[in-house]
DNA sequence: GGGAAGATGTTCT
DNA sequence: GAACATCTTCCCT
């Protein structure tokens, strides 16, 4: 078993954390079972310059996690049903984190359908970023865990190729719709809105 | 297979 | 009271 990441994996640039989330390994064991993939997608919220991030307007009580420490969660719910994971990254008080979209399962395919009930395949069982927290029963008692520690961790996993990564504008928001900040692996078949790649 | 729209509740203005 | 880093169903082709 790999050891999971250190803060200092995650305090450096927010883009460069983005991108070398892919391939890292994404853990949740709870009284069900472990269940656990490899992170295929991810978006980039940054501090300066980008209002579609939730920091972007000063610190509020929701958003407070993003000011914390490095390699922590910052989980927030949205649309009145789902949960969004996000990785805090960037020094303490600069208010970045990176979104995780996207899962590959690896470990606990089971137990994730039984949670995603409505999941019709495989491939529909983490493939967003509600559908993966559903899936590995991330909720908000997670907000702020240090990501270094169970039973909610992330571990270095697969190798990848910097040449199969994609650089596209973000999902879901309506302001900074231009900025190349989503990151996914290139022909992964358990990334969000594939009908949007070419 | 794809576009439109409703569900649902918390947060912020 | 509006907005929201989403998911699902419904209906069309």
């Amino acid at each position: 078993m790999m050891p999971p990441l250190e803060p200092s994996f995650y305090r450096s640039d927010t883009v460069s954390v983005a991108r070398a989330l892919l391939g890292t390994l994404l853990c949740c064991e709870s009284s069900g079972g472990l269940a656990a993939g490899i992170i295929v997608e991810t978006e980039a919220y940054l501090s300066r310059n980008d209002p579609a991030c939730h920091a972007s307007r000063g610190r509020t009580g929701r958003n407070a996690p993003m000011f914390g420490p490095p390699g922590r969660a910052y989980i927030y719910f949205i649309y009145g049903s789902h949960f969004c994971f996000n990785v805090v990254t960037a020094p303490a008080g600069v208010g970045e984190a990176v979104l995780i979209r996207a899962l590959e399962p690896v470990a606990g395919l089971a137990l994730m359908q039984e949670r995603r009930i409505k999941a019709r395949r495989e491939s529909e069982l983490t493939n967003g970023p509600g559908k993966l927290c559903q899936a590995l029963a991330i909720d908000g008692t997670f907000n702020e865990h240090d990501l270094r520690r169970y039973p909610l961790w992330i571990s270095a996993g697969r190798k990848i190729d910097p040449a199969a990564v994609v650089s596209a504008p973000r999902i879901g928001i309506s302001t900074a719709v231009d900025r190349l900040l989503r990151f996914y692996l290139k022909d992964n078949q358990y990334v969000s809105r594939r009908k949007l790649q070419r």
